[in-house]
DNA sequence: GTTTAATTTAAACGGTTGTTTAATTTTGTG
DNA sequence: CACAAAATTAAACAACCGTTTAAATTAAAC
């Protein structure tokens, strides 16, 4: 689909509303209303509101991108690529924790018909450069025989998306005062201690 | 508020519903369907919708209780009792994950005017007991110094959840066959992978 | 058994939903 | 300028929403 300026606005508030409000909880005419468009132009450009979710999802995850690649076959040891990874990690979940929300959320509804193809190609692509990774560090005697891959992930994003959803509690914990002081915690104080439980798990001597 | 019989089943269809729809895409005709009970009965019972879902919050967060306690105040090591608290844990959320799932969701939409102050309350009792818990194992030598507390929660409910989330993802890459063998996966692997998690951050040296 | 209160019901309320229509305006092309 | 295609609009569509009403039924109290 070619995207014009405008479509990529209606994206872009679509994104937004979607992520505060839910699905069900965003009308089209709070969409157009807030993009300054007309109703019509939702079904005129992407043909429903479950297709402008779809036109959405595909905008987003080119936009990850395939950074991992690059770390990962980098020169340098594990734990520095580890380090680099995570922070990695952190950074675009965070810059894209909007779209991830919605899809945490569309994704487990089981009567949702969207198609999720190219976030399960995503996942799935991410997680088998991560595997090789882990085991390559595994047979250097790097990183310990006796860690669940599979679940690395999900600590990770997990972690994150765990603060992220309980924002309003962490606020008052934490004495943040403003989104800034939010951002801080995430790219300093909350990206280091995932650093340390997956190197503490990798490297980790029971 | 008192609950007979008829307002826990319309509590337990609303959560069925909420959890797999979200709370905006549930209609009230849809939980009285499918309670077999009468529309207009929701706002006899319960006022309005919102109020419904307060009222099972309040009936889920008393549920949850408090075993926190009586796991660490109890005689034994800091070790066994980080590998008590987190199968309790699991259990809990696992078993209450529907809830869980729910409050994640509204507690971040901003526009949502639900009371959570029994939700945020009960995060903050757990969140002091843990506090306490680890500060103890410092002192005794057990646990590293070198933690960030309030993130240990996000890391054990996070990776939780977003396992969940992605249900169909894992499904398909561990090639789960039904749901007895993803709550096994859940009570065994994904259980210990986390007390790994968990126990390396609180004793690795770097 | 009579009276009062609580429960249950079908129907109706005004309002909103996603989508489509048909007419109008703007843009692009020769 | 003329003409066709694309973009934009206001209005209408049927369907559904949460909630309320007022009448009918059941249960409880005396």
């Amino acid at each position: 689909m070619k995207l014009n300026e405008k479509k990529i606005k209606i994206l872009l508030t679509a994104e937004k509303l979607f992520a505060e409000n839910g699905f069900d909880g965003t009308t089209i005419r709070k969409i157009s209303r807030e993009a300054k468009i007309n109703i019509a132009m939702v079904s005129y450009y992407f043909g429903s509101k479950e297709k402008l979710l779809e036109a959405l999802l595909i905008y987003r995850i080119s936009d990850f991108g395939t950074e991992f690649d690059s770390i990962i076959t980098s020169k340098g040891n594990h734990i520095e690529k580890v380090d680099a990874f995570i922070e990695m990690v952190v950074k675009r979940i965070h810059k894209n924790r909007r779209t991830h929300k919605i899809v945490n959320f569309e994704y487990s509804n089981p009567f949702r018909k969207i198609n999720f193809d190219a976030y399960e190609n995503y996942k799935k692509e991410n997680f088998i450069l991560l595997e090789k990774f882990v085991k390559s560090g595994q047979e250097e005697g790097v990183f310990n025989k006796d860690v669940n891959i599979e679940m690395i992930i999900p600590t990770i994003l997990g972690t994150y998306f765990h603060f992220y959803y309980n924002k309003q509690f962490y606020k008052n914990l934490l004495n943040f005062k403003d989104q800034v002081e939010v951002d801080n915690y995430v790219h300093n104080q909350l990206t280091l201690h995932i650093k340390q439980i997956i190197k503490a798990l990798l490297t980790y001597e029971k």
